[in-house]
DNA sequence: CCGCAAGATGTGCTCGGTCATATGCCCCTC
DNA sequence: GAGGGGCATATGACCGAGCACATCTTGCGG
């Protein structure tokens, strides 16, 4: 055991356990080739007898680099911003950089400018901002001097910082035209809250589809991505004529319209057919199993990091714009018109 | 515009444009009271005038405090850990802190102790370790000295360290005498995966309920939390006779049980009562609805953070074991027993 | 009107690394 | 055998804050 009150060793202790000099000593942690074996060998044993371990925080104070990036994330509960944000950790990790979290409750520009003013002082070395709201993504305008961004949005709109996005337009395409190919005459939309970059994209999608079918184009319901939502969406459209497939903005929400329309004796597929957005993991069990749009989030996650380090590590680098196509899964909760 | 390659201003530049000593700018910045007013508007007015922000990296350096608190944890894609960890990061900002986050993605007590060691050596002044599986936990018997640590665990096992748990067992046992009381003779269990606490303390409050009313302990099948396992050892238990009511370990595992019965025509809650556990928001909308153990995963981030405030703060104060009682909410999934 | 304590402000060192540069050394070449 | 180049290592400054202490002001009592 060792005694309670001794502070940690720190280069000196080393290099003086070692008999040499502490830039030595900062050379071998450094892999610096200028080192002879022996040398090496003497420091290295003398760091394992001490038990010492670097000091990144003074190391940041000289080289001005914290290794550390920031992510501003907005409910961290849902599956889609949960699984982004997991795959940013992970790459991050893998390229040596930690992940200093701040996930807002409220998503206006102000909380997020201030969470990045927050994360800048802390000293990351970069900011990954996963605001899907456009009153949010105004604040990116204003970005502290020279601080690297990205931002993952939910659809194509030009800004000045690079951009990772799922598009979203093409997964509401393909949801609307498998519908039309069943035999549908149209498709009824139940969209997310408006603002949200994603409830834009995936509205404009599915008008598009309709559109260029030369279809009527019905009045979307707004949900807000909870199954509530969804099952009050599914009421309405229970009890309205000619309802016979939605696109629902969320598999949550699609999940809120199976159960209401179970509820009121509705069969699905036979009677309406629903499709979802984001393949949840439940997605493919539920009554009945869920045909939807797949955003591979993790993908997502991934590219923001190393977009993110390319702005890091080389000098003025232009802005990016990274678009990930969405996959689509056919499962049982979509059949032909009755 | 700002000179491009202008470096961001530092104390001693502010104590020059408001004319004062470094010193001064630094008791401005910390509230200390003996400034006169006048000298402090001075110096906020240059601080504005210039920009300045502290830099947090050179001031961690110095007091041996980073204000960041590193939290490990084990796939964050799931619900449990993702609302741990958002009720972490919210109390621990609204008490000034940074969270860095590290999540592993296979658990055993070697990358745990790796987690922990990196997040040490960035100088986090506390950790959480969010690691619900037995092997998991006996990283925190090695802990890097004199770092304050807090487990999430999932059922009161004696340690070494202060925990935050919620008690599985109680919340297993509520939910077994709910449908004992409801009639049925004994209750069926999908438990989670081995190794994890929360399976452990799961199948033990449910075996203790059974036990304690005199009922027969039928064998559990053993899942891995997620809905497909649940929908196979739904199929297995419509094939066995006289199983009408089931305690699957979660809600994701309720869910394929649910569709099992669902797909082979077996009625919930009229012929087989199911009952799950976590309260995911998707389980109110199951078909049917969920009747489930409650957690409050926000509760348990924000006692984390209070249990390792308390132990950064206070010198050597004791390990503390807080535990947080589950709830349950009944939905129509269960029934008297036919 | 002086003395003294409390208040306001300044000085210099420290935290624990890295960087630039200096120094010593060995070996090779002409 | 002297000069020079490259390697191994040491020295000291420096990053940007806070802390302890020194110093200068002020206000108040006697």
């Amino acid at each position: 055991m060792t005694t309670p009150k001794r502070r940690l060793p720190v280069m000196a202790d080393v290099a003086r356990e070692a008999g040499v000099s502490h830039q030595t000593v900062s050379r071998v942690l450094n892999d610096h080739p200028n080192v002879r074996a022996d040398t090496r060998a003497r420091v290295e044993a003398a760091i394992t007898r001490l038990g010492y371990r670097r000091n990144l925080v003074a190391r940041a104070l000289v080289t001005k680099r914290s290794r550390t990036l920031g992510v501003v994330s907005f409910d961290t509960t849902l599956y889609g911003p949960a699984s982004t944000i997991y795959g940013i950790e992970q790459a991050a990790r893998t390229a040596g950089y930690f992940v200093s979290m701040v996930s807002l409750k409220t998503i206006d520009a102000d909380s997020v400018r201030d969470a990045i003013d927050y994360l800048a002082e802390q000293g990351v070395d970069g900011v990954v901002v996963v605001a899907p709201q456009l009153s949010a993504s105004r604040a990116l305008e204003s970005l502290p001097a020279g601080l690297p961004a990205v931002a993952v949005e939910g659809t194509q709109h030009e800004a000045d910082v690079s951009v990772v996005c799922i598009d979203q337009s093409a997964g509401a395409k393909l949801a609307t035209r498998h519908l039309l190919e069943l035999g549908h005459e149209t498709v009824w939309h139940v969209s997310g809250p408006p603002d949200w970059m994603e409830t834009e994209g995936r509205l404009e999608g599915w008008r598009a589809a309709l559109e260029e079918a030369g279809r009527p184009v019905p009045e979307p319901l707004t949900g807000d991505w909870s199954p509530r939502a969804g099952y009050e969406a599914g009421k309405s459209l229970a009890s309205m004529d000619g309802v016979t497939a939605v696109f629902a903005g969320n598999d949550q929400m699609a999940l809120g319209v199976l159960r209401a329309l179970s509820e009121l004796g509705v069969r699905v597929p036979e009677q309406i057919s629903v499709v979802g957005f984001d393949d949840i993991p439940e997605s493919e069990f539920f009554s009945p199993p869920l045909t939807t749009v797949r955003q591979d989030f993790d993908v997502v996650g991934r590219h923001c990091i190393e977009v993110l380090l390319r702005q890091i590590d080389v000098e003025a680098s232009a802005y990016e714009r990274l678009v990930v196509r969405p996959g689509f899964v056919v499962r049982s909760s979509t059949g032909p018109c009755p």
